[in-house]
DNA sequence: TAGTTATTTCGATGAATGTCTATACGGAGA
DNA sequence: TCTCCGTATAGACATTCATCGAAATAACTA
């Protein structure tokens, strides 16, 4: 089952316990944003402009070694967060918007929330 | 610095990249949601009609040692997601919204956007 | 005060993870 | 074809983590 579709039909927290396979679907999902640099890397592609950014481009905002890097770009693929593509000599990341927009849903907070103040 | 403040002034991660400190701190909260157990734990918790669960009710719906669900709800405890209280010898666990809703915020997609330009 | 129950802490162990170096792959151009 | 450049994989190593059983702490009861 792809993971995508497990984060699809999974409820939101506050609405009902998670079922075993759920929860170890979503489980990789956040276990992949446990890590600063792969927290900062999917900032980085998420937030550029265009939408894609370049690998290179990703191991120049790091002083870590560039197999380092590939691995956390292949976590992040793996998860469904990001999307590669090959051109030429150059391979760009891109994110899956989908996924993190049902990883948002997932941890909506219940109605009776208060508002973020001001 | 508090876990919750890190995540109230970190922006949304297509917003803007994250700066070092705000992703090892994001990180922390995503790292104790990265575990199969504790998302069901967590879940389990937020949606509790009354808000609060005894610990005894959560060890009753796995099949785990009392000390290991203990020390999950510690980790959930300590990344600001559940909050405690004891009442003669029971202790209460029950979710903090705010923490689940800066994480939320955090994973907004961009634009939300309803349709794809073409 | 002792005894019982609920929960946490402690110490150990096997598995998973992040990082590195070295190496392989894939495409572009001479 | 050969070589260069960008990227991915493989293997190794140290660290972290999930889990357990045993022991300690907290609070009620008799």
């Amino acid at each position: 089952m792809e993971l995508l579709e497990i984060l699809e039909c999974s409820p939101p927290l506050t609405r009902e316990p998670l079922d075993a396979e759920q929860a170890a679907g979503v489980a990789r999902v956040f276990k992949a944003l446990g890590d600063p640099v792969r927290l900062r890397i999917l900032s980085i592609v998420a937030s550029r402009a265009g939408g894609e950014v370049c690998v290179c481009d990703v191991t120049g905002a790091f002083e870590l070694s560039q197999p380092t890097i590939s691995h956390h770009l292949k976590v992040l693929k793996e998860v469904g967060l990001l999307a590669a593509e090959r051109r030429a000599s150059w391979v760009y990341y891109r994110l899956v918007p989908e996924t993190l927009g049902e990883l948002s849903a997932l941890l909506t907070p219940p109605a009776t929330a208060p508002a973020v103040p001001q």
